[in-house]
DNA sequence: CCCATTTGTTCTACGTTGTATAACCATGAA
DNA sequence: TTCATGGTTATACAACGTAGAACAAATGGG
């Protein structure tokens, strides 16, 4: 299977997921992705986008332990596979011909 | 009305009108768009993206004489409104943010 | 002449993404 | 025991991506 190409904003978020180690999970990448982007996305906007890009092999999950601040429930932490890794190499090299931009450093 | 945010498709659409000047038509585009983005597109995915980009206010088209050559009728020409300059600008900077690129030069 | 060929555009249909809202769940503080 | 907080799931629909077939006009050769 080749590399998936990815929307806009399936790229925003795992970008997102790529910079964001450990906070890389819902409401996390929420914040990353709209201030990257310069924009309020909705809660559901997000989470749907992480689902789909689980569903094609781009990314990975699982349930963290509560954390023991106010109301903090456990939550579903994400993390790039090698796909997802190959994915944004290739994005970002498809970005970087389109934009004729220089290469640069980059989260990829 | 602010810029509206666009698809991939209609982004590469509305680079390829931009730089193709009096190549700027359906067919033309076509090839253009294939080569920058190393894929074959249909016809029909260059003509609907067109005239969705020409709906929104970013594009306006009008008719050429038909051509001396063989076969060659008329085509619907293509260039950038206002509206339509603006916002690539607009895409080309918040790509840039999003790869942590060098704006470089380009066609905006 | 007229028709096969070339260049070009329009129509139509459908899967995938983008996006918002509401509902739901768990936890600690009051 | 209820409420605010931090978090996730469910549902729905509009917009975008994309393909393929049908259609239209011009022309050169028999």
């Amino acid at each position: 299977m080749n590399t998936p190409e990815l929307g806009k904003l399936q790229l925003s978020v795992l970008m997102a997921v790529a910079t964001l180690d450990d906070e890389a999970y819902g409401l996390g990448v929420r914040r990353e992705v709209s201030e990257v982007r310069g924009r309020e996305y909705s809660v559901g906007a997000i989470y749907t986008t992480l689902s789909r890009l689980e569903e094609k092999g781009l990314l990975e999950s699982w349930e963290t332990p509560p954390r023991p601040e106010r109301g903090g429930r456990s939550r579903r932490q994400y993390e790039l596979t090698a796909a997802g890794r190959t994915a944004l190499r290739e994005a970002r090299r498809v970005a970087a011909r389109l934009w004729d931009l220089e290469p640069g450093v980059g989260p990829a």
